[in-house]
DNA sequence: CGGGACTTTGAGCAAATTCAACCATTGTGG
DNA sequence: CCACAATGGTTGAATTTGCTCAAAGTCCCG
């Protein structure tokens, strides 16, 4: 079965790359090289960068990111999968990004992260002191261009979960979530109608502005209409694409 | 009075300008010139950046910008007011942002815009070719880095506008928008607690997820404690600052 | 197998929307 | 210069979508 690649991919790759790290060049390794920064430099120019790295180990729930901390540290998320939220005084919140393999994060704003990260699987990423990357990328003007090529499609997408907040229904939003979440899950080599969901309902509820229950009963009420499968409560099966196409996209 | 700079300078820059450029350097007399991008280059340098701008006039009410266009130009808005929205296909509008003097449009993603921009006041944009200043970043890096950080800059923005969007009550989403747009106002020259609405009431509401009443609603509510003061229909004075914090940031 | 965390389902509720009417401001042509 | 149309803003009543509160059902994982 083609897509039984994508689970094998998403839970093995972190030990994979523990094992060699040691004989070959880290990044050689790392299931993210092609798809992040690191993508944006040339194999012998990756020493200077790997020089910089430090493999953090991050066990499931725990926050490695901190809202309130200085920005010290870039990480890139080398594989599975991390939420970003930010909080609210009474508890109230708002997840902004879930973020997968090859996904950069630490961009900051006047020294400070001004979110929160927390690991949704025990996972490895990638960290890299601010000041020697920001130094790294005086000499390698293509890896600055990648940062604001990332943070022009960061922006863009951060753009189309303002339309799904202000403006789309509680349908409207899950099926845009599904949607999204399958495209990326397919760029990442995965298959394009089995989701995977490593997050919990009520991390859902908090990235599309809604509350678990509602999350709940859209999803069940997709099912009876026979739009998607829910295959576990972390797998979701997408059965009529075109279906939640139009609903995602307001066509009512 | 000292507030009565601030409209003063956000009317009348544009014709100022105008009258000028023909003999200064077009720059020297921008009124966006220290707040924009621009600002990251030496006054002997703003020659070739100089040469690839044009400045376009654009009336009030007037789109310059078309989601489905292909994102040919960056824009500087160098005074007075835009708003940028997505829509949705039966119309339903979300307004991801008021740029005001100093803020660059056109950050583009897969070379499309992925959202229009339309004047809300007759004003000209500095508008530059994409390639020309592509180009140009190769040679000043200092831009490019200034580049990025505006970026980052939008990207915390949108951060907190999740937060606004998909956690905030009315009467928060509203004394958000109010002290975000007063603090902005402020940076620009302009008073504290003056606030000028340059848009209307249903882009307020299109801007923060709600309908054109539930504005008004909240605007009368607020007035009715004493918290703001509405002016006329495009002033506010915000008269509570204490109390429109603790409300914005969710301390119920 | 048992217990805690997560999920689903149900019933009632409330915040914000919809629909509708009215008011205010502005700009235009007679 | 004024009447009046047009646009934008406010207010009210009814409605609805999604929320809150509550209880029961599932799924892991030890």
């Amino acid at each position: 079965m083609l897509s039984s690649s994508l689970p094998a991919a998403m839970s093995e790759p972190v030990r994979f790359h523990a094992v060699l790290s040691a004989k070959a060049h880290p990044c050689d390794t790392c299931p993210a090289r092609a798809l992040s920064i690191c993508a944006a430099m040339r194999i012998e120019d990756l020493g200077r960068l790997a020089t910089a790295r430090v493999t953090q180990r991050v066990e499931a729930g725990a926050t490695f990111i901190d809202e309130s901390e200085p920005a010290d540290h870039y990480f890139n998320i080398t594989a599975e999968a991390v939420k970003v939220y930010k909080l609210l005084a009474d508890g109230r919140r708002q997840i902004t990004g879930f973020l997968f393999a090859g996904d950069l994060l630490g961009i900051a704003f006047k020294g400070g992260y001004a979110y929160s990260a927390e690991a949704l699987t025990s996972l490895s990423v990638c960290r890299f002191p601010r000041r020697q990357l920001d130094r790294l990328l005086d000499d390698f003007p293509m890896m600055e261009k990648r940062l604001l090529a990332m943070a022009s499609n960061e922006l863009a997408a951060a753009q189309e979960q303002m339309m799904l907040l202000g403006r789309k229904t509680a349908h409207e939003r899950i099926a845009s979530f599904l949607l999204s979440t399958a495209d990326r899950q397919e760029r990442l080599g995965g298959s394009r109608d089995r989701v995977q969901l490593p997050m919990t309902r009520s991390d859902i509820a908090d990235y599309l502005g809604l509350t678990t229950e509602t999350v709940s009963r859209v999803f069940t009420s997709l099912k009876k209409r026979g739009w998607i499968l829910l295959k576990s409560n972390s797998e979701v099966q997408v059965a009529e694409r075109d279906a939640l196409e139009e609903l995602a996209t307001g066509l009512e």
